[in-house]
DNA sequence: AAGTCAGCCAACCGCGACATA
DNA sequence: TTATGTCGCGGTTGGCTGACT
């Protein structure tokens, strides 16, 4: 099948201006998300639809955390990268503030040298078990996790996203590691969309969590996913796989993880070998 | 001060999956 | 069933920036 030109020689490349940005984020706002091959032809912007769809994932749609990653993440991620692989998207679904491309990014050029050196530590210190202590995990919630992990791939999953938002607290938003004028503009348009999500969270029901990213990311996803979305993935997967979320998160009293010692007893070669 | 190097991250590319006619 | 269009994902690249010499 011959692919279809998504790409072409008038597409402008290259980093993003905030002009262009405004430009993408007032569509999305009038229009939502999706159909992205319409965005360039509807907005004027030079840009192919991977592009606009990329910029909007990866930087402008609301709800995402910048700046660096807390040991909880981090530990998160590693947790999650051992059970599913490099499958970002998926252990993004439980960073819901974060997006795929962060997470690869930070997992190759932090996690990976960090989990290379201490390998490179040697055994002896696997032996005492200091790494393996902060990667072990319980034989059988790992089991039961990537079990239903693997279940719900084919699906969007929305469920840990909005189950993740609870963990975070109005006001910890973090700012852009960055501050370049750029960096500015994008705040800007943070406030534009911080506008848009106030008003929106009006009429839904997420609102009366009380919980400001739950608004953010549930919100807004069904707001602009034009309520199109069954019930389904929410809830029906939120339930299968809260085990694992509660396995992982419930000891997240925000920033510090106490890893249950009953959870310890096991090394991820053992753990992996069980697979 | 200038040049070089390494790290980081936004963006691009190619491919597979999915939807639909 | 097949052809075609679109979207999403993971791997990779290229440019920017700061550290170092």
């Amino acid at each position: 099948m011959e692919r279809p030109q998504c790409c072409d020689r008038t597409v402008k490349k290259g980093p993003w201006t905030p002009e262009e940005d405004i430009v993408l984020v007032s569509y999305v706002i009038k229009h939502g998300p999706g159909n992205w091959r319409a965005v360039p032809t509807s907005t004027g912007l030079q840009r192919c639809s991977k592009s606009c769809r990329l910029r909007w994932t990866n930087y402008l749609r609301p709800g995402i955390k910048r700046g660096n990653f807390t040991d909880q993440e981090e530990r998160l991620i590693i947790h999650l990268q051992a059970l599913l692989g490099n499958r970002w998207a998926a252990i993004a679904a439980y960073l819901p503030q974060r997006t795929d491309n962060d997470i690869k990014n930070y997992w190759n050029t932090h996690l990976k040298k960090k989990l290379n050196k201490h390998q490179s530590c040697g055994d002896a210190m696997m032996a005492k078990g200091q790494w393996e202590k902060a990667l072990s995990t319980d034989l059988h919630m790992a089991k039961r996790a990537l079990s239903e992990a693997l279940s719900v791939e084919s699906k969007p999953f929305r469920g840990a996203a909005q189950y993740c938002s609870c963990m975070t607290k109005p006001g910890d938003q973090q700012a852009p590691s960055t501050s370049t004028s750029y960096a500015s503009s994008t705040e800007n348009i943070s406030r534009l969309l911080q506008g848009w999500m106030n008003n929106s969270s009006k009429s839904s029901t997420a609102s009366t969590s009380g919980n400001y990213n739950i608004v953010h990311a549930s919100t807004s996803e069904r707001l602009v996913e034009g309520e199109s979305k069954p019930a389904d993935s929410a809830t029906d997967i939120l339930m299968p796989l809260q085990s694992l979320e509660t396995w992982l998160f419930d000891d997240q009293n925000i920033g510090e993880v106490t890893v249950n010692d009953d959870l310890l007893g096991m090394s991820m070669n053992e753990t992996a070998d069980l697979f």
